[in-house]
DNA sequence: TCCTTTCTGGATTGATCAATACATAATTAA
DNA sequence: TTAATTATGTATTGATCAATCCAGAAAGGA
């Protein structure tokens, strides 16, 4: 009954997320999102009202696709200590072949806490790695590979907030050595 | 020989330091600096430049005013466990005090990360703050308080890093309860 | 009292910002 | 084919951006 749209609205957002996390939001300009997902103006708002529901949207889809990708580490293969050292090297790994990006949630919080939408979001996701963390450290404990006098909770907090530290002296282009010890030193409060 | 300047200069950049610590560089306009400043844009210009170069002033003041705070908590009362517990507990009221804030390296790593003049001063913060750190670790193992199995060196890169951790999920606003337990986590690193 | 120098702040610059208006194109139902 | 509806992209809006201009004010030296 009417025109179809002629742009696919996932690839879209995953071109804006791709440029949000690479340039922040401030930095990004409008006519940078349309360059990048190769649309016009009156599309961009037709579909996506503003820019920043775009970057919520974005933010949303970025929170989705990390958190699924950590639960998913989380679930393969035991041994809750290589597991927790893979988690925390992967991030190493991608803050040494790219530290300007960083994590898009630690990049939200620092530059959009006062935005309650964006605000919401960076809580969610710290408290989303949380509870993937604590229900991980929970199962290794049951099966014996964590003390039972440790507390997963607590664990769980102390790795959620390691992580968050890491991506930001990733970005602070540290070097390997530096986050290599601190994951040693870390990882070691598993014992 | 000449009219003399009307405002102090140290004083104008603890007012920056304060703007661009609450909002942010892209967020603070030349007319917020102007306004809090209490100065035309002509002294401005021929004072401080442009709004980049006063921002790494601005950036140098919290950094030397940050490092000479963490130098004398480290340097006081001996006893390195209260010290480093003081040390990150003083983060965790600040957060909770005021979680927009947070810490102006932390936010201006995420937010200015491409920028080559505030990206060395990121980095040189952190290498700061690790070398504080593990000067005082040093001495501490030196008076016997940590055992000599332990790496001071390693030991200061993860506390540097669980720092920059808690200044973001502090900003995420998960509550002290949350905060204490990754901190009582961290420090048992310690033994 | 002039002269030179520096500071001051309002006016102005051109660029860029996010967002809107609108004419046209594409689609389906009637 | 016609009407109704939605998508598209260009042109344009008013606001705001950082930075510059410039005329006048304030100081000390001659």
């Amino acid at each position: 009954m009417a025109r179809i749209r002629e742009f696919d609205m996932d690839q879209a957002v995953d071109r804006a997320v791709d440029l949000f996390w690479r340039r922040g939001y401030a930095e990004t300009s409008l006519q940078d999102l349309l360059k990048e997902l190769s649309i016009g103006s009156g599309s961009f708002y037709a579909t996506f009202g503003s820019k920043e529901q775009l970057y919520i949207r974005s933010l949303d889809r970025y929170i989705s696709v990390q958190g699924g990708d950590l639960e998913a580490t989380l679930d393969g293969t035991p041994g809750i200590r290589p597991v927790v050292r893979r988690v925390l090297t992967s991030l190493i790994e991608a803050d040494l072949a790219d530290p300007t990006r960083g994590c898009l949630v630690v990049n939200t919080a620092t530059e959009c806490g006062d935005r309650p939408l964006a605000a919401d979001r960076v809580n969610t996701a710290i408290r989303q790695v949380e509870s993937s963390l604590a229900g991980a450290l929970e199962r290794a404990q049951a099966r014996g590979e964590i003390s039972p006098e440790k507390n997963p909770g607590e664990l769980a907090r102390f790795l959620t907030t390691f992580i968050q530290g890491i991506r930001v002296v990733g970005g602070a282009r540290v070097g390997r050595e530096f986050m290599e010890d601190a994951l040693s030193t870390a990882v070691r409060i598993l014992d």
